[in-house]
DNA sequence: GCCTGGCACTCACTGTGTGCGAGTGCCAGC
DNA sequence: GCTGGCACTCGCACACAGTGAGTGCCAGGC
């Protein structure tokens, strides 16, 4: 176990690293930091430190800069998460309040969190899997051609054609209309596929392979869209730290347009906890030298979906934690409202 | 009026600047192109074409680049448009064809036209002001509260909240849900508005306040929606030329963040037109030194939307505008088809 | 009149060498 | 266990010269 003054020098250490984007020295450290000890000591301190794998000199002649194993520490044991301020609450929620609709909210979000943490945010769209159906809508495009609306609680909309294998009159549709949505309405996607498994039946044989063709599509809808939509956005940040990772960036850009991994990545954190992923416990190779700061949001207690940034390692964790998990109380309020 | 001969000086300048992003010199250009002439003389052509404005030198001990007039100028005159080859079209088409939804076309579109270009790719949606309507549907979700979904041609659907003014019962919904599709489906959005004016007066008076609502909702969703959405990828392409304009993948990152920016760019070009933009042609600040390469596209003859690509001004023009234009025409036939 | 070879000149780029200074590790002493 | 002192390391900035690609110009030839 570290002493408390080593663990002091940690936390000293990411502080100006973060600050500065440099190697910081013995002597530095102590004229910017009240440690009460001299350059020498904290030089034995940084021995230690390096010999346990919290930090480390890019090269010999050069301060030291803390390592993911020391970012880890720094934010299990030696920072808080740092509150907003009022007026930053105020705008938040000013902001929020503005948007019309769930695109809306999505897009607002990401521009927000973008701006607040000055790095790439991700918003992802409130998950059909724990969303509860709102309404199913069947319209009749064609006497054979059928187009199937999926409207969750959040707001979201999915529509998807059914071709029909024999025409279905409108009254068979309107009876298909008012079963399905009485079995399925206020319950969980998840729980649909057995909910709806004997409907065939109550129908006559002339109509059950639409029937059958609808359900199907509609099981297909539901599980097709549990891979999640993402929103992006900020990338510009990016380029912030562009001498920091120069090439590095590539991978970076190229890791954000993959959603399948940063849904993953996303997937991955324990459900409404706040979650920090640093460096190298992100298994995507891509993102090896960023950090992720994501959270669970929703309208109840429970997460429907996540967000939160990407930003490199060298970040300022307590300040992206705070902007983190205050944009996701009110994103929570917002979808609670709508 | 410039000779055959310096024409043909600007293309291989072009071709050889394109290719190998350095400044191409009049002893290189002789050996790689047969112009049958010294590089003495192209040092006199080119110093003819610098004086012209078309080529410029980085300094003055380097080779010609070409300016954007000089681009121009081989868009204009000197390059055709590449056409892309079979087992080019065949890959195209089979990718296109798996998209299951709307959002999976452009989602598509978006990854093939960066793939194929290796720029960054920008999709318009199709637009609801050219589309026409293919079903109004009204669902009540509550007793003052209606949910409005407008589904078009192009597959687009969008979805609005109406609280009324009062109750609205179901006879009322399913004659409003009735006449309001009667006279507003097969028809363009921007008659939507003339089409329902005087539809409030075919309803008792008791009812009239949440039909008025209900259509100035519509007309809302319209107005609204007329401000177009947009899909881009590719991003990380921009990277490639980072050594080309290093701190310049900021300001671009920044304005394709900005879709207002994107989408009137998109909308300056003509119609269906095939349009190159240059440089400095571009007025948006951030793209200074990009160039924009765009087409309509749509079902029918008439284009819907727009696609395109952005890309540093030193790009292969005929093979981009062959890309783009043939992606153009395959995304048109998926949408005639669904 | 246009093209060509020759020539002097420019200038970015590269590699080498040097001095500087921040930072380190170690050690003896308090 | 902390401190001051000291020798050492090494990246970085700067100066400087050599190289070579490229240019403009000019006199001569077709």
């Amino acid at each position: 176990m570290l002493s408390e003054r080593r663990l002091e020098v940690l936390r000293a250490i990411v502080q100006d690293y973060v600050g500065t984007e440099e190697p910081v020295g013995s002597k530095a450290l102590t004229e910017r930091h009240k440690l009460g000890v001299s350059p020498a000591t904290v030089r034995n301190d940084m021995a230690v430190l390096e010999e346990e794998g919290y930090i480390a000199q890019p090269h010999t002649s050069a301060g030291r800069i803390p390592t993911d194993k020391g970012y880890r520490l720094f934010v299990d044991k030696l920072a808080g998460v740092k509150p907003m301020t009022p007026p930053e609450r105020r705008a938040i929620q000013n902001f929020l309040d503005g948007a019309v609709d769930l695109d809306d909210v999505v897009a607002r979000t990401v521009r927000l969190l973008a701006q607040l943490t000055r790095q790439v945010a991700v918003v992802q769209y409130p998950s059909l899997t724990r969303s509860t159906v709102r309404h199913v809508e069947l319209l009749s495009l064609a006497p054979a051609r059928l187009m199937l609306v999926l409207i969750t609680d959040t707001g979201r909309v999915e529509q998807r054609m059914v071709d029909c294998p024999a025409p279905f009159g409108e009254t068979s549709l309107a009876d298909l209309r008012a079963r399905l949505n009485s079995r399925v309405v206020g319950r969980r996607f998840t729980d649909v596929p057995q909910l709806v498994q004997d409907l065939p039946e109550a129908f006559e044989s002339e109509d059950r392979g639409t029937v059958s063709t609808v359900l199907s599509t509609l099981l297909e809808t539901l599980v097709e869209e549990t891979e999640e939509r993402l929103m992006i956005g900020g990338t510009a940040n990016l380029t912030r730290f562009a001498h920091d990772f120069p090439l590095t960036i590539r991978p970076v850009l190229e890791a954000l347009e993959e959603q399948v991994v940063l849904l993953k990545l996303l997937g991955e954190a324990k459900d409404s906890q706040m979650t920090v992923r640093i460096g190298h416990e992100i298994a995507h190779e891509g993102l090896n030298s960023t950090s992720v700061v994501s959270v669970g949001y929703g309208s109840g207690g429970e997460a429907v979906a996540k967000l939160g940034v990407v930003g490199p390692t060298r970040m300022d964790y307590p300040g992206t934690m705070g902007a983190v998990r205050a944009v996701a109380r009110y994103v929570g309020q917002i979808l609670a409202e709508s």
